[in-house]
RNA sequence: GGGCCAUUAGCUCAGUUGGUUAGAGCGCAUGCUUGAUAAGCAUGAGGUCCAUGGUUCGAAUCCAUGAUGGCCCA
């Protein structure tokens, strides 16, 4: 060949051409296709059709998030795998009908309204607040949404969400009470709650954070009097000196010593009466070593001994009070700190409680709901209870009580709003009986029929149920609904009358959402507007009433979402799935459970799935104040909505904890990059092609039947990956299939067919023709995922293939039902025979010939591939295909997909030769060159090719 | 302190009912390609499978105890 008449070949050849870019830009661009999809109602029109070809109903119930903040990388990943869930079952054809949801009332917006505001609740009108609050709640609403639809997740009623301040929301939670108090799960009690003195109201143990704290610790005495101590003395078996015997208890809230009306003793231990210079003392035996410490002598001597029980039923004086404390026991009582002699206030704590009501001991609560003493308290009538502890352990060094004063530092409940201590006080308060009917019972029952995700659920949910005291439902602020009981003026009892909450709700429901909180009516409105004609107290036979003022917990409110969505919509019910982090056992999971068992007897849903917990790179929690944290608009701005949701498929979020880092976004993004750049390949080699030059599959070349038998099972086994929502399995598929079968094989294998042939060469069009079929398969199955992507690649495609799918969401999942594994042996042995071929030393590829030799049950179809195999070699030609001896003791050849053998089937081999032509300028294949005299440095195929080019005018 | 969960290569994860030299992707190193080119392909290095003890012919896998981290509860 004579390097002056070399011509450039280059642009007769058919390469790659797409707009399609190979860098994403997605912060940039994805804005875009939210708003795009939102013009062309992508979601609703593919509901729609879904509904119209029969599709079956799917129902994700959206957990309610709270509209009082920026949403957090634990949000995105809430909102990603729903909007996974619910596009799985959408392009699988279902009616997938998603309402998403707002929590809107509770202390937490009350609270930032007040500040946002600055009010003070005390001061301020009810109305005034609650209109305020409302605002603050939906402008919290707006900017949710909007981070939602950035997300992607935009797939759903967003332009009509559930709202827990919607007239009908607010009509549900009541008609809910009403049953509930009809069926007698309501009542009300008096009880030890927690309770926050700074925010004024009662807390559900879902609102307790746990802090560390230091508190005073203090040992006290309490002495017994001259008969007191004769009858101690005489169950020790001691004779009576006339020394001064005392008990030492130990306390961390002296401030509850007001209300001390007993000590507890553990009734199996020993308790010793100890000689301590000049006094005796009683405390536990297996406490002696620290308690005697405490003491100014610094040792003490054992005079007796005895069993806690045989304490019960006596008593000694109250350290400043004009009282008795008497003895009791209590089996919480433990022997680690303190003196194994508990200081017990019915009226401070939940153990304390249980044993005053278990005494018949008064249960004395001498503190307000702002945390002053009241006259109760005696001397300390007035304080606020924290500023009194200082003031009290005065006192009783002065009195000669106290023992010993030091700081102890502990974890302790803390208001998780306003982050102050709480307090035990018991109130009166409305509850729902866990134990009423057997409710608990009922509920467990319920948790065994339904679906968990993981399986460890069932445990988890059982024993949050099984374990779970009382639910306390009423609170005292003013940013929630109502709960419409009324008290007898004549002789204080509350009721709960249902007929009176029905007409209350039924006013609710007769006014529109414009019209503001429709529950202000509870203020606004007369009882008479809803009470019954003839209303009359049961207690006492009274007719006159005023209302109470509680609002409902919050959790309640969530808790009925179920009715008030699944119901009041004419949805699916129960749900098909809920969906939320692990933190809802306790939550939303549990409280949507009793409420629907309690009233409908069985679970609100058949599956429950949960997810871990987002946290740092290194296994940390994330927290602002720990520097770690990361906003959800801050990532989205960063990387892009869908770098993200990669990632969160890209890690198994359902089993532990899923961590989320700079490093591991890096690594995100390159998976993310390669699975961009098979997209972008496709598109390349698929951008002549029209409807009217596509292969039907029965009329393609056999290597590429084989190609969409590959593709065919790997949509097989993603699709099944979806329908169990394993998005980890499904995105590990893909990234296999998008590198093994797709970029280092099937591509490269046909780089040759589509570069060099014709461009209407029927070969050519046979590989175009299953490529589009593996695109369309590859974009329809990272939709879920990658929907931002999938959606860009999906409009980059050649306006004509698209046909009527406008968006890729218009694309269905494959329908495989079967999975042909001799194709997928075959297809494997291919692949396996190309990586000896790719894997040879030094030359390569077309500078090689080969000879195949193959077991006889593959004969036949390699036989059929003809060219095909030549060319999955990437070989210049083949000089053989024989059939391998028979060998009946090794292992059969691969038979699954998923299993491909890592190891050559011992009986397939392929043998390589350097090709005996010489280099085509245009197609790199080593061939006889020069058969047609103006293209010298051509094989024969490629000079006639270019020969028909260059007619064409 | 209690319940539940997690712990396999630098990172994210596979490892079915215990069974030969523990796998994949990304990253890293080396080479090829320059007609997927701010791409693509190949090869390679890299692991006391959290620790200790036990069951077993044999344990990443089963059991016990502990460590670390997480969620929930007290």
């Amino acid at each position: 060949m004579s390097e002056t008449t070399a011509r450039d070949y280059r642009s007769t050849l058919n390469l790659p051409k797409t707009e399609f870019p190979m860098r994403a830009e997605l912060p940039k661009r994805e804005p875009a296709r939210v708003a795009w999809w939102a013009e062309h109602g992508t979601y609703f029109r593919r509901l729609a059709a879904n509904r119209a070809a029969g599709g079956a109903p799917f129902v994700l119930h959206d957990g309610p998030p709270y509209a009082n903040n920026d949403l957090h990388m634990g949000t995105f990943l809430n909102r990603v795998l729903k909007d996974a869930l619910v596009k799985i079952h959408l392009l699988d054809g279902e009616y997938a009908d998603f309402v998403p949801g707002w929590d809107m009332h509770g202390l937490p917006i009350e609270r930032e309204t007040l500040a946002h505001f600055k009010l003070d609740f005390r001061a301020a009108d009810p109305i005034e607040l609650r209109r305020a609050c409302r605002e603050r709640a939906l402008h919290w609403l707006d900017r949710q949404r909007e981070q939602m639809l950035r997300m992607g997740t935009g797939f759903g009623r967003f332009d009509d969400p559930y709202m827990t301040i919607a007239p009908a929301f607010e009509a549900t939670i009541v008609e809910t009470l009403a049953d509930l108090a009809e069926d007698d799960y309501l009542y009300k009690g008096l009880r030890s709650t927690l309770w926050c003195i700074y925010d004024e109201t009662a807390l559900a143990e879902a609102e307790i954070e746990y802090k560390d704290h230091t508190s005073p610790s203090i040992y006290v005495r309490f002495r017994a009097d001259d008969a007191q101590r004769a009858a101690l003395l005489e169950r020790f078996g001691l004779d009576d000196d006339g020394t001064p015997l005392s008990v030492a208890i130990w306390t961390t809230t002296p401030w509850t010593l007001p209300a001390n009306v007993a000590i507890a003793f553990k009734p199996e231990a020993t308790y010793g009466v100890y000689r301590a210079g000049d006094e005796d003392v009683i405390f536990a035996r297996d406490l002696a070593a620290p308690v005697i410490a405490q003491f100014a002598v610094g040792r003490a001597s054992l005079r007796g001994e005895i069993e806690g029980s045989a304490l019960e039923g006596l008593a000694v004086r109250h350290p400043f009070l004009d009282r008795d404390s008497v003895l009791v026991t209590a089996e919480y009582v433990e022997l680690e700190t303190g003196t194994g002699a508990v200081h017990t206030a019915p009226g401070h704590g939940e153990d304390d409680f249980e044993t005053g009501v278990r005494y018949g001991l008064p249960i004395i609560n001498p503190v307000d709901g702002a945390g002053t003493f009241t006259a109760e308290a005696g001397p300390y009538a007035g304080l606020q209870i924290f500023a009194a502890n200082p003031r009290i352990v005065d006192d009783l060094r002065a009195s000669g009580a106290l023992i010993a004063a030091e700081s102890y530092d502990h974890s302790y409940p803390h208001c998780w709003r306003c982050k102050n201590p709480v307090v035990f006080r018991a109130t009166a308060q409305w509850f729902i009986g866990m134990d009423r009917k057997q409710l608990r019972e009922r509920a467990e029952a319920a948790v065994h029929d339904v679906t968990w995700h993981p399986a460890w659920g069932e445990t988890r949910m059982s024993q949050m149920v099984g374990n779970h005291p009382e639910w306390c439902v009423s609170r005292q602020r003013v940013w929630g609904t109502p709960i419409p009981a009324v008290v007898c003026t004549a002789c204080n009892e509350s009721v709960l009358e249902p007929q009176l909450a029905r007409n209350f709700a039924q006013a609710m429901r007769a006014r529109s959402f414009d019209e503001g909180n429709a529950s202000d009516l509870w203020w606004t409105e007369p009882l008479d507007a809803f009470a019954p004609p003839g209303l009359t107290c049961a207690k006492c036979g009274g007719t006159a009433f005023d209302k109470e003022h509680n609002i409902v917990d919050i959790w309640f409110e969530s808790g009925v979402t179920w009715r008030a969505v699944l119901v009041e919509r004419g949805m699916k019910f129960p749900a098909d799935a809920y969906l939320e982090g692990g933190d809802q056992y306790r939550g939303w999971f549990r409280s949507n459970l009793i409420t629907s068992v309690a009233t409908r007897g069985v679970a609100p849903y058949e599956q429950v799935i949960s997810y871990g917990w987002v946290v740092d790179q290194h296994g940390h929690a994330m927290h602002k104040s720990a520097g770690n944290y990361i906003a959800a608009e801050e990532a989205i701005g960063k990387y892009g909505a869908d770098l993200l949701r990669l990632w969160a498929a890209s890690t198994d979020v359902f089993v532990g904890d899923v961590r989320l880092g700079a490093q591991l976004l890096d690594n995100v993004s390159n998976v993310y990059r390669n699975l961009r750049n098979r997209l972008r390949f496709l598109l390349g080699l698929l951008n002549d092609l029209t409807p009217a030059t596509i292969v039907p599959r029965e009329r393609m070349e056999p290597l590429d039947r084989l190609a969409l038998d590959a593709v065919d099972a790997f949509a097989y086994e993603v699709v099944g990956h979806y329908r169990a929502f394993d998005l980890h399995a499904a995105y590990l598929a893909i990234q296999r299939f998008a590198e093994e079968d797709l970029s280092a094989f099937y591509g490269d294998a046909l780089k040759d067919r589509l570069y060099s042939s014709a461009p209407n060469a029927a070969r050519r069009r046979s590989a175009q023709s299953a490529l589009l079929e593996t695109f369309r398969t590859l974009g329809v199955l990272l939709a879920p995922i990658l929907s931002f992507t999938a959606e860009e690649a999906w409009q980059a495609l050649p306006e004509s293939l698209r046909g009527a799918d406008e968006s890729v969401f218009d694309l269905a999942f494959p329908r495989v039902d079967a999975v042909d594994d001799d194709a997928l042996a075959a297809w494997a042995l291919l692949k396996q025979l190309r990586a000896q071929v790719a894997a040879s030393e030094g030359i390569r590829d077309f500078q090689l010939d080969a000879a195949v030799e193959v077991p006889a049950e593959f004969y036949p179809r390699f036989l059929a591939l003809s060219d095909g195999l030549r060319e999955a070699l990437v070989v210049s030609s083949l000089r053989g295909l024989t059939i391998a001896p028979a060998n009946d003791g090794e292992p059969p050849a691969p038979t699954s997909f998923r299993e491909p053998s890592s190891s050559p089937s011992p009986r397939a081999r392929v043998e390589l030769f350097p090709a005996t032509g010489e280099k085509c300028q245009r197609c790199w294949k080593y061939l006889p060159l020069g058969t047609d005299p103006e293209h010298p440095t051509l094989c024969a195929p490629c000079a006639q090719i270019v020969r028909e080019l260059e007619s064409i005018p």
